[in-house]
DNA sequence: TATCGATATTCGAATGTATGAATATACAGA
DNA sequence: TCTGTATATTCATACATTCGAATATCGATA
């Protein structure tokens, strides 16, 4: 029981990593602590679609919005992420 | 370019890994190199929904299937993968 | 408070994924 | 070779995800 909700919970938080854009945006993230225009111009992507991936992100708790003034940047939430990451992308 | 790549090899495998099912699959699999018969009554699910489970974890190199007479028993193919589940599931 | 730049949300169409039901294939043993 | 057990594949339908376009919100500064 606790076991099998386990699996649902590691599964949905896969799913929200499973995205080549998430993946990148990741990246960047865990490397500069970015803002949303930085990750726009560095992808080169639509700023909505930047940010759908970004809330997807958030509401799985993988990364966490920090406002700064007029910009709004984002870190890696999770330890565990981290970790996962390293074991990904490196 | 050769980044993006990664970005997109890396979401594939994890969207092979981003389902509940598979995970517990895994799970087993990691642990036990069972057969399909006893991933089914470990499970209690129906034997082509598991089949098509693990065709999909086949096809992303997740898993090995090694055919012993009658049966069909699964490993582990790829060590990041073993990484990836300890950080996941433990 | 009006405006501007930065970010977020909503909606709809296209595409992808999950699952049950039916069926096919593979191998072992009679 | 026929039968039975184990596993894989196909198909159809329901459901979820992706992305662009349009629009809304938020905070800073004039």
């Amino acid at each position: 029981m606790t076991v099998k909700m386990d699996f649902d919970e590691s599964a949905q938080m896969l799913k929200a990593l499973a995205h080549p854009t998430r993946l990148h945006l990741l990246n960047l993230i865990r490397e500069k602590h970015p803002c949303v225009r930085f990750m726009e111009e560095s992808l080169g992507l639509a700023q909505p679609n930047i940010s759908q991936h970004l809330s997807i992100m958030r509401q799985a708790g993988i990364v966490q919005a920090e406002r700064d003034g007029n910009q709004v940047c984002y870190r890696i939430k999770n330890p565990r992420i981290s970790r996962l990451l390293d074991i990904l992308l490196d």
